[in-house]
DNA sequence: CAGTATATCTAACAATCGTTAGAATGTCAA
DNA sequence: TTGACATTCTAACGATTGTTAGATATACTG
């Protein structure tokens, strides 16, 4: 990996667990080996560090919805299952290890920041609730359930899974055990309340 | 107010906006009128305002959860109403100026500090659960609802709850206006899912 | 009035902050 | 080998950090 990159993940690594304004670019010139001059020759400045990680994130995230939004992304095979919410939202989004920490940076930043809150309310709220109502739109279409089961039924899983997400996913160190639980009680939530579906 | 209390009313103003180092003591001591020095008549340093904070803050809750807890608060009526979630849940923990800055203090820091990572973990996850169950726990022993029903109806309560806790109330700004969302979506899913209790 | 305790002040300390100028390397083409 | 460019270094700057010693002011007690 360059230095460029190991400036970003460095930065990102410290900036998840204390802030921005906390870890200084001292403390990440000492993670990564360097001298502070050097990250002024690949970053204009602090802020430039931060906004550069927006940037791969949002990059990197709009490429993971293009495929989730396209029509025949998961519900090609007409029988719409959670296991795609299972690769696709769970392990490549919440659970990705680089999300994860643009979500703790976000958790910790959007207080006192205007731009970072915006982004934070879009990327931890409006984006979950688009993707997961979609799955049950489709069931709706399907006529599996009707538009108004639908509509509720989905509401209870977004607020159960963003309940999950703030207990095990962005509270403290993120550990195998929370990772595991994550996963266990959403599922256990999917096959009871909506075991129906699947099979 | 004396200057103590003033120190750590605007202490916990800016930690709670901005998180506990970024905030210097200087910055407080410009916000209150005093010299530097001042602060360490009244405290050890700095680390001593916060834990003076979470020593209030604790007493505050330890009484409100006391009242909460006995036999006789709430649903001594025999009919459980869910303005006593209102009145007493959200007005005085979720919603009271100072409650929901501890919880946004503990919420900064909860990523770095393992101590407050436990406070986080009980005051914003715990102990509602504990508060919102038992409300539920209540209708299964007067027969209104099985205990089975009660126990997963409970679950979506406490769900719908802390998403609206963190998507209203710990998201940026705490204006007139999300304090109103919170409330209205708070009892919309009640009338609309657990109407039938009230009247 | 004198004396004591409480409360706040002035002024400084060593350490750390983001940032910068300019010298020293390393790499590759001509 | 020379020159050009990319990359990293040394060394410092002014500002800010938490903290402290000691002087000053205010208020109650005898």
């Amino acid at each position: 990996m360059n230095t460029k990159d190991k400036i970003l993940e460095t930065a990102l690594s410290m900036f998840s667990e204390h802030g921005y304004d906390p870890v200084s670019i001292r403390d990440i010139c000492g993670a990564v080996g360097i001298k502070e001059s050097t990250v002024y020759y690949h970053f204009k400045n602090k802020q430039d560090i931060l906004d550069s990680l927006f940037i791969r994130f949002e990059e990197h995230v709009d490429s993971l919805l293009k495929v989730l939004h396209s029509p025949d992304a998961w519900n090609h095979s007409q029988s719409p299952s959670f296991g795609w919410i299972d690769t696709y939202f769970f392990d490549q989004y919440l659970l990705d290890p680089f999300c994860n920490r643009m979500m703790r940076l976000m958790l910790i930043e959007q207080l006192h920041n205007k731009e970072i809150q915006q982004k934070y309310s879009r990327w931890l709220f409006e984006e979950p609730y688009r993707i997961e109502m979609s799955v049950f739109e489709t069931l709706s279409q399907l006529g599996i359930m009707s538009k108004e089961s639908s509509e509720r039924t989905g509401e209870c899983f977004y607020a159960y899974i963003t309940t999950l997400v703030f207990k095990y996913l962005l509270n403290g160190e993120l550990t195998a055990r929370k990772k595991k639980a994550f996963r266990e009680e959403a599922h256990s939530y999917i096959t009871s309340s909506l075991g129906f579906l699947e099979g």
